[in-house]
RNA sequence: GGGCGUGUGGCCUAGUGGAUAUGGCGGCAGCCUCCUAAGCUGUAGGUCAGGGGUUCGAAUCCCUUCACGCCCGCCA
C-alpha cells in the first residue's frame, strides 16, 4: 500500500510543480520522521529560479490538490519541506488488502526467468561458516525474487574436475577414508593430509597433474573416481544445506562443459576476438584496454582448461535459458568475476549480475579447508541447537520433550540464518562462538516470538468461541498509536521486497523483519485484544491476524520457520 | 606497489545528498493478580577513522592520509 501512496504523492507533486511553473525531472521523495513522505525539491529549484526554497514551497503548496487521491490524508509545509501524511483509508485498505490476499500479500505479477547461482563451494570438504554466508545470501535473494514474481531457478555449480578434486582423488589412493564420520568431513581430512604430503614432497604433484590430464582427455576410470569423490562430498553438503532450509533446483557439473565440447568452442570463440595471445605456451586474453592490467589465462601450457574457461562455457549455456543471471560470490572472486563479465561481453553473451560478500574469518585468522582450519556449518548448527534446547527448557519447563526438540530446531536454524543475513554483504565479519550462540539479542527468535504471540491470541479467541467473522470487523477502530504504527509497517512490506530485490540487498529485509516484530510487540503491550469491548476486539483480532500473515510472509522470505508456539 | 571493499558510542550494526544519526549487546533504573517477560519502558554513552574540498545542506559526493579485509596469469 506504501507503493500506491508513493505513486499518488508523486503524481500530485508533478501536477503541482507543473501548474506553478517549475520544471523538475524526478521529484525527490524522502522517508522522514517528520512525515510519511516528504520532498525537499524546492532546494534544487532555488538556484535556477532565483527564489528562496521557502517561497517556492509556498507557491507549490497552493497548487496541491488532493481531489483524486485516496491515500494522502493531508499535506503540511514546514519551511522548504512539503510533508505528506497517509489517510484514514490508507490504514483500512492495508488491513483489508492483507486480509483478502493472505500469504499472497506483496507478491508481484509474473516475470521471466532468473537463475541464481550460489554456494558452489568446492567439493573437498564440508561447508564452513564462511560458505554458508554465500548460501544464505543466495537463498534469501532467490526467495525475495520469487516473491517479486520472477521464475527463479537456483543452481549449484559443482567443481568436479579442478586441481583440488584431483588432490582428493589422489589422496584416496594413499589414505583410508574414515567412514565413521559424515562423508564431507572425512574427505576434508584426507584433503588436508594430502596437501601436507604434497607440500613435503613437491615431486608428487606430477601424479596429481596426470590425473587432471586424463580427466580432460575423457579417461573413464579416472572420471569415475572423480565423480565418486564429488558425490561423497556433495551428499554431505546437500544434507547441511537442507538443515539450513536451502534446496537448489539444479546441480550443474563443471566437467559437463568439457565433455560436451563447449569449453573448446568457448576458446575458439574468444580467439575470434583477436585478443588471445600465446604466452609461454599458455593462451591468455588481453584486457588492458578494458581497465584490467592482468590478462586472463584461458588454457594451460599442457592444453588443459582452467576454472575461468569452464565458467565462461557455463555462463554461455546459462544465458541461453534465462532473462537474468545472478551469481553470489566471495570477495576473492572480485577480479575474476570482472574478467569473466568482460570476456562474456566480448563474445556477445549476456553478463551476470554479481553479488559479492566479504569474508568471514576466525579470531585467529582466515579459514582454510586445505589446512583444516575452519568451523563447519554442521558444528555450528549442532552447537546452536544444543544451546536452543537449554533455552527452551529454561523458558518452557512444562512442555514435552518433543515440543522442546521441535522449537530448538526451528529457533537454532533461524538464528543462524538471521545472524548471517542481517549484516550487509560488504562488511567482513569475524566468527565468534559467544555471539553466535547468544539468543539474548534481537535476532530470529525475537521475530519468531512475535509470530507465536499472534498465533496464541488467535488460538485463544478460537477456543473461547469469540467473534471470528472479520467481515463485520471495522478497521477504522484501530486508532491507537501502536496500532497505526503496526499497520504502517505492514503496508511497507511490498516496498521492502521491491528494494531488496532491485538492489540485491537481502539484509534490508532482515532489518525490516526486526522492525515489524518490534511494532507488533509494542501493539501487544498497548492494545489488549481478548479483553477489549466487542467491536474493538473484533477489529484488533483482525489486525492480529494480518500481523501474523505479514510476519509469516517475511519469515518465509528469509527462509525462517514461523512457529505457532515456542 | 596497484585495484576493489570496509571504518558509525566499550563491542556489533542500520542509514550512501535533506530536517534532532538506527537498532542491538553490555551498564544503570523500572514493568508479570492482565492475550507466552525469547517481551516492554526509561536512562547514560557519538570529533560518523583523521585532514582538506564541493554544496543552501555531507556519515553519504570528490581529494588525501591512516587502519583492516580481499585480490593482483597457467589454483579455485
Amino acid at each position: 500500500m506504501f507503493i500506491q501512496f508513493e505513486d499518488e504523492v508523486k503524481s500530485v507533486l508533478e501536477k503541482a510543480f507543473e501548474t506553478s511553473g517549475f520544471r523538475l525531472l524526478n521529484i525527490p521523495l524522502e522517508e522522514s520522521e517528520h512525515a510519511d513522505l516528504a520532498t525537499s525539491a524546492a532546494f534544487r529549484l532555488a538556484a535556477t529560479y532565483g527564489k528562496s526554497p521557502v517561497s517556492i514551497t509556498r507557491d507549490v503548496q497552493n497548487k496541491i490538490h488532493l481531489d483524486d487521491s485516496n491515500l494522502i490524508g493531508r499535506v503540511e509545509v514546514a519551511g522548504p519541506y512539503i510533508n505528506f501524511f497517509v489517510s484514514e483509508k490508507y490504514f483500512s485498505r492495508t488491513v483489508e488488502k492483507i486480509k483478502a490476499e493472505g500469504m499472497d500479500f506483496g507478491r508481484m505479477p509474473a516475470r521471466k526467468k532468473v537463475i541464481v547461482e550460489h554456494t558452489s563451494a568446492n567439493p573437498n570438504g564440508p561447508l564452513h561458516v564462511g560458505h554458508i554466508r554465500n548460501s544464505i545470501i543466495g537463498d534469501t535473494l532467490a526467495r525475495i525474487l520469487a516473491r517479486s514474481g520472477w521464475n527463479v531457478e537456483t543452481q549449484y555449480y559443482v567443481n568436479d574436475m579442478g586441481r583440488q578434486i584431483a588432490v582428493v582423488a589422489w589422496a584416496l589412493e594413499h589414505f583410508e577414508l574414515d567412514d565413521s564420520v559424515k562423508s564431507d568431513h572425512a574427505i576434508a581430512d584426507l584433503y588436508r593430509r594430502a596437501n601436507q604430503l604434497l607440500e613435503d614432497d613437491k615431486e608428487r604433484w606430477s601424479e596429481v597433474n596426470e590425473l587432471l590430464q586424463r580427466v580432460e582427455k575423457g579417461d573413464e576410470t579416472v572420471i569415475k573416481r572423480f565423480y565418486s569423490v564429488v558425490g561423497l562430498v556433495m551428499d554431505g553438503i546437500r544434507e547441511t544445506l537442507k538443515r539450513l532450509n536451502i534446496d537448489h533446483d539444479r546441480f550443474v557439473n563443471e566437467s559437463s562443459f568439457v565433455t560436451s565440447g563447449d569449453v573448446f568452442n568457448i576458446v575458439e570463440g574468444v580467439k575470434e576476438t583477436g585478443r588471445v595471445e600465446v604466452d609461454d605456451g599458455a593462451l591468455v586474453v588481453d584486457l588492458k584496454d578494458l581497465g584490467i592490467e592482468k590478462s586472463l589465462v584461458l588454457q594451460r601450457r599442457d592444453g588443459t582448461s582452467l576454472y575461468t574457461t569452464r565458467d565462461l562455457a557455463y555462463h554461455k549455456w546459462k544465458a541461453e535459458q534465462c532473462e537474468w543471471m545472478i551469481n553470489v560470490l566471495g570477495a576473492d572472486h572480485k577480479l575474476i568475476s570482472t574478467q569473466l563479465r568482460l570476456v562474456l561481453d566480448l563474445i556477445s553473451v549476456k553478463q551476470p549480475d554479481v553479488v559479492i560478500f566479504e569474508f568471514v574469518s576466525l579470531p585467529e585468522g582466515s579459514m582454510s579447508t586445505r589446512r583444516g582450519v575452519f568451523i563447519s556449518a554442521d558444528e555450528l548448527l549442532d552447537e546452536i541447537k544444543k544451546h536452543a534446547l537449554e533455552e527452551v527448557g529454561r523458558r518452557r519447563p512444562d512442555e514435552s520433550a518433543k515440543f522442546k526438540e521441535e522449537v530448538a530446531e526451528m529457533v537454532g536454524t533461524a538464528a543462524v540464518r538471521y545472524d548471517v543475513i542481517k549484516v550487509s554483504a560488504d562488511k567482513s565479519t569475524v566468527f565468534d562462538w559467544r555471539s553466535a550462540l547468544d539468543f539474548e539479542k534481537q535476532g530470529a527468535p525475537f521475530i519468531q516470538y512475535a509470530h507465536a504471540r499472534a498465533c496464541s491470541i488467535l488460538r485463544k479467541a478460537e477456543a473461547e468461541k469469540q467473534e471470528h467473522d472479520f467481515e463485520l470487523a471495522d478497521p477504522a477502530l484501530l486508532t491507537n498509536k501502536s496500532e497505526r504504527e503496526l499497520i504502517k509497517k505492514m503496508a511497507y512490506l511490498p516496498k521492502i521486497l521491491q528494494k531488496a530485490g532491485n538492489d540485491l540487498k537481502p539484509h534490508i529485509l532482515a532489518v525490516y523483519a526486526r522492525e515489524l516484530a518490534e511494532s507488533f510487540n509494542q501493539f501487544y503491550r498497548d492494545s489488549p485484544v481478548l479483553h477489549a469491548e466487542e467491536d474493538l476486539r473484533r477489529a484488533r483480532l483482525m489486525l492480529v491476524d494480518c500481523a501474523r500473515t505479514t510476519l509469516a510472509i517475511t519469515m518465509e522470505t528469509l527462509g525462517i520457520v514461523a512457529p505457532e508456539e515456542m
